[in-house]
DNA sequence: TCCAATGCGTACCGTACCGTACGGTTCGGT
DNA sequence: ACCGAACCGTACGGTACGGTACGCATTGGA
């Protein structure tokens, strides 16, 4: 009996699966991937990972169970970009800010992010949203804390100026995803330009200083 | 044979449904949002709108076009916020802005749209995404020419200064709208403060004029 | 008054999926 | 060499859904 408990985990639950898990829900990722959330079954994932419906009940408990863990999974393998240390110059202020904007831009736009979103998304309603909820504890509040961090930071140093923590966090938020997250969830590609993710980080950084920052802000 | 034919409307098909059928798709609507998108079975269809499902295949054709009614038919619904006379002074180009953002909040926010985008993103994946262009096309589209215009009258006037209408167009929703959408969209609900569309447009629309205003922007 | 069309209610069929059960197999411990 | 636990492959029951077919009521026109 290796069942992997993680539900009612709001404080921190330590998920560790076996590699043998491990392996299945990665198989279970790839299929997400491949065939959208309407191929994700019980079946074609026990097909497909080579193992047994009656394993995967007796892992994850539950259907609910054996997607949660792979929202749980998928998250505990995107290392949020770079705990490194903080910036103490203002250049390296901008560039670690830039670096942060093009990074969540790559994370946002990735296949694996965009089908657990559109899984989550789709699973939601007004009532229930349990795995809405998971990705956003997994997902979003970890990005939150990264980006709080960095800004503390600048506003300590005085690179920037603000009172709003949250505000400030979402103004960076819709300055550089803009509408591209929800464009790419309904299924749009995004164009050349807007691809370019380090380009649009830039411009985003720029109009970030522009807002917040204390000096001339210096045009890139 | 009053069937509604709408697929393939690239250009922008005529859909026109019959005063039954608009019941329908208003039943239809009702139980898409009070349910969730599992809620959406042809049968509770038929059975909550007192329809025959023979009558659903009859007119929609399909499932798939039961929901691309549906969607089409709650873009006829929504019209375009204020198509009304282009303001003249910057106060009043200030405020159309305002309502914009105020109306563009809400309309995002509201259970219909909220469950529309839902279903479409649901139902999207990395192939095939027909709901979710459609909504893109009769709902994003919409609001991005709206937009377009006002703040192409607001750059003749010399009110705002830029150059991309589509950067401008994407920086103005991306100042807007923040992450609220995608995290109502997982279903979380909006905090008391970031719930007042109003005072989250003034401080927008503020930013907004700091980037591209040309006057001295008075703080509201 | 008759008739054809439209549409409602219900029953039905094939399919897909969730969850469980069972037989056979592998593998680590003793 | 033996045993028990874990696990794989498969099959099965129950259910729900998409789509179709049939019987009957209503309605508008000749």
């Amino acid at each position: 009996m290796t069942q992997a408990v993680l539900k009612e985990s709001e404080t921190g639950g330590f998920e560790a699966f076996t590699p043998r898990q491990n392996a299945v829900l990665e198989t279970a990722l790839r299929l997400l991937v491949e065939g959208g959330g309407g191929a994700l079954t019980t079946a074609r994932i026990a097909r497909a990972a080579n193992c047994s419906k009656e394993s995967l009940y007796k892992w994850f408990g539950d259907r609910d169970g054996l997607l949660a863990a792979i929202i749980a999974y998928q998250a505990s393998k995107v290392r949020v970009p770079g705990t490194g240390p903080l910036p103490e110059t203002e250049a390296a202020f901008r560039e670690h800010l830039e670096q942060f904007a093009s990074d969540l831009l790559s994370v946002l736009s990735g296949d694996v992010s965009l089908a657990l979103n559109r899984l989550a998304i789709g699973q939601a309603s007004r009532d229930d949203a349990h795995l809405g909820r998971l990705v956003l504890e997994r997902g979003r509040r970890m990005i939150g804390q990264r980006a709080g961090a960095l800004l503390e930071a600048g506003r300590r140093r005085g690179f920037i100026r603000y009172e709003d923590g949250d505000a400030v966090f979402q103004t960076l938020y819709g300055l550089v995803i803009r509408d591209f997250h929800v464009r790419q969830l309904l299924g749009d590609t995004l164009t050349t330009e807007e691809g370019d993710f380090s380009a649009q980080a830039k411009s985003a950084i720029d109009q970030f200083f522009a807002l917040y920052g204390t000096e001339g802000a210096a045009r890139s």
